[in-house]
DNA sequence: GGTTGACCTCGAGTTTACTCTAACTGGTAA
DNA sequence: TTACCAGTTAGAGTAAACTCGAGGTCAACC
């Protein structure tokens, strides 16, 4: 699979792509003939887990961590399992806080509709 | 108060608030004889608010938009309240996706842990 | 009366994560 | 064969949100 190929089913631009290439957040793939990009399957599910953790509020320095570990193989089972435990105990506390300031966007919601109580917007 | 106390107790720092008074995202408040800011309880209100939006993701541009239109005074109250439903929306799908990756974490640490089940670090 | 310590302004620098440009090459379709 | 499109590199530029530094003022304590 060439760049502009992962790129369309990875959903990142080919300058990304690159990009992560270059700071190692993904390996080099191998050449075609002409020098371009030959991506296996592979890269794609390490991409979508990639865009899981920056969903997950990962920073790419972490995310570098982990890919090195992962690199470096099975001895670093451990380690790699410490980071994420590390991470989602973040990811948890990220989730409350979201839940919190969902709390008070719906009570200040509340007090505007009761002052003037012009629409119906609000779902359940 | 003056900047110092106000920075202690909303957890910004100074120049972050003089920061966001150049930017308009909180009002000029009034000088002393020396020539300091001296705010008033009312801003501490104002920046917790802020903190909340920033914490459900709102960008600062937004939070202008939001100060402006308070600024206006009450004729402005149907375009908050028409801002915030629309952030909550926002906030409501970033929500969904940190679950989602919480739960794909959980996963991924389940299945390190399964591979080489060396501690018990895991909480409930 | 001197020396802290908190405050002032203005402007430059930093971090994160891309995003884009320029100049060039290689394979394919008309 | 010419035009075009996808790809190549190195390096510069961008946006957001701070963050810091230089050089100065001012009131209060010793």
């Amino acid at each position: 699979m060439r760049i502009g190929k992962l790129a369309e089913k990875s959903g990142l631009t080919t300058h990304t792509l690159r990009y992560y290439e270059k700071i190692g957040l993904i390996p080099a793939p191998l050449r075609n003939a002409a020098g371009r990009r030959d991506y296996d399957g592979q890269m794609l599910v390490w991409l979508e887990f990639l865009a899981r953790m920056k969903t997950a509020g990962m920073p790419i320095r972490t995310m570098l961590v982990y890919a090195r570990l992962r690199a470096a193989g099975p001895v670093t089972e451990v380690a790699r399992h410490d980071l994420l435990v590390s991470h989602r105990a973040v990811v948890r506390r990220n989730l409350a806080a979201l839940q919190d300031a969902l709390a008070v966007l719906d009570q200040k919601i509340a007090t505007y509709a009761a002052i003037s109580p012009k629409r119906k917007t609000d779902a359940p």
